[in-house]
DNA sequence: CTGAAAGCGCTTACAG
DNA sequence: CTGAAAGCGCTTACAG
């Protein structure tokens, strides 16, 4: 059962090598071997079953076929899927996946991303929770092959894949506005120094009829929970009766607040970033703006490919993609 | 910024790069060397950022410290969070891991199988959907260290980590007794080669108080909504007053399809095999029997390492863990 | 059209 | 206490 080698199969037909791994890597033509002498090697490589060993292949190369991959927490769908997305395109391609999660932690993401990087990943996704791009400026100026997915920061010199947040909040509110809403309320996080979370506010407060109407509730992102708690007491006194709700783990917390307190919330309408399936079951009704999450994985794994295959002069590209609203 | 290698290290200091070597990798004492050498070859080390080049490693040991991991759907909850728990674990050991799905699609677990083994992985984690442990006795033949979940095979002596599906399916249909529930349905999935599966329903059926009551509603696997569509409406003409999910997939669709027809079953009492958030949340009420995910994960990668530890005397061990039930 | 040789960066007997 | 050398399995100039 010992693994078959380049040797094996050079010995056994009584070519070199170098021959052999010319005729495998498909440069057979190109470097004008023999026709027949290259399907002899073909056929022997499938008789012994021959796998070629990756590491002596990186250790030559230079490469690992490895991507790293950090999002903040695989369980949370949304990540879960486009993990999902990467993993599918990546392996397409040829490439292994190194996937951890940060958990919103800043300390833990340094510490990944230099893990990581020490175990020879060639390049990296990242879902960033860092508060500035600074952190990632290091990476930047040792020109390590980075696309920044989810989370992007302005003027930042770096591949990225994201979608239209002010757009898609701005469609949420005028949802609600068509659905004969007076007073939305926006559900936010804080703090904001999350892009998407942040031009979504911004999409929000652009979308108002009257901007002196904005209201809204910051909630703590290590306390969901108690944040949502806190936010529909607060509300009670006030009148407002529309809520969009900046991401799905807030609108979860909330759906979860109201089935504990037996509140239907019958006389609000209410909206979300982010498409989940509980929407589809859940009382009150809850509509979405949804992510094209495959395309958001599948670009982001085409420009890391597009910046391997063109390291020297590579210009970076920060793609943005749409949403979509689904009514409920 | 090149990398710097054992030799820029040697050079640096006049030594030999196999002492380095054999310092950095805490041989130091045990081969004697001088404390003094020792401690110059680690400040060397991290003043020049050595980083070990893990495949010219690997080519060496012929280890690649990655463990592949085979799980139906990653952005399944259930399996979300166990590739989270195993990545943790692995990560803590040093260990990557490349994840990928089958989508319950027999042929596509076969060619990830064998794709991952080309890739050089030093073990697997699988959640198999294959319907005969035949299609992996080869792994077994050849020794390759490989650790069942979620999903094991009767009689099979490999290495394997699940719960106790008969008596956390006697714990649901005990508690819905316990409710006032006279007459129990089980929700279950066809075909059922699945372990876990068929013990559910086999814990279902010893816990009847009238076996003669036994009432198995076939869903089958690759159409679950509508087979849950079915199941209502053939129940409709029955006596029942409970039903007892064998998966979170089965109670979702159950709870999707009645919110659709509006319908919240205020006389039947149910119950699922897998905690998820949703049933926090949702109307009507879902109890649940627990699974100690965490623990699954962790004991996996345990079980793996003991293994790669003592490869040439190994005693497979199947552990398995205790469920817990939720009631609501 | 093909082969011999060097070398990627590491670890591990072996020798002294 | 330390070093020189071999070799893991591959790819790629170079030579003919």
């Amino acid at each position: 059962m010992k693994k078959a080698s380049l040797k094996d199969i050079a010995e056994s037909l009584g070519v070199s090598k170098a021959l052999v791994s010319l005729v495998l890597n498909g440069k057979g033509d190109e470097r004008g071997i023999n026709k027949q002498t290259q399907e002899k090697v073909r056929v022997k490589a499938k008789e012994l079953n021959y796998i070629p060993n990756q590491y002596a292949r990186g250790l030559r190369i230079g490469r690992t076929n490895t991507i790293g991959v950090i999002v903040p927490d695989i369980s949370n769908v949304f990540y879960g899927k486009l993990c999902k997305a990467i993993e599918q395109e990546a392996y397409d391609k040829g490439y292994n996946l190194i996937i951890s999660n940060t958990y919103e932690d800043v300390q833990k993401e340094k510490k990944l991303i230099s893990d990581l990087i020490n175990r020879n990943i060639d390049g990296l996704i990242l879902a960033s929770s860092f508060d500035s791009k600074n952190e990632i400026d290091g990476l930047r100026n040792d020109k390590f092959p980075l696309v920044l997915v989810d989370r992007v920061f302005d003027d930042f010199d770096v591949d990225s894949v994201s979608v239209s947040n002010v757009a898609g909040a701005k469609k949420a509110v005028e949802f609600l506005y068509s659905k004969g809403v007076k007073r939305p309320v926006c559900f936010s996080l804080s703090p904001v120094y999350i892009s998407s979370i942040s031009e979504r506010i911004q999409g929000y407060i652009g979308a108002l009829k009257n901007p002196d109407d904005a209201k809204l509730v910051q909630i703590p992102h290590n306390d969901i929970e108690g944040g949502v708690v806190t936010a529909l007491a607060e509300l009670k006194n006030e009148d407002y009766d529309g809520i969009f709700c900046v991401n799905n783990n807030i609108a979860k917390a909330l759906l979860r607040e109201l089935a504990i307190q037996g509140d239907q919330l019958t006389n609000v309408e209410i909206i979300s970033f982010d498409d989940i399936e509980l929407f589809d079951i859940v009382i009150p009704k809850v509509s979405a703006i949804a992510q094209p999450i495959k395309e958001i994985g599948k670009t982001a794994v085409k420009l890391l490919l597009e910046r391997f295959a063109n390291e020297d002069n590579h210009k970076t590209k920060g793609v943005v993609l749409d949403t979509v609203l689904i009514e409920r």
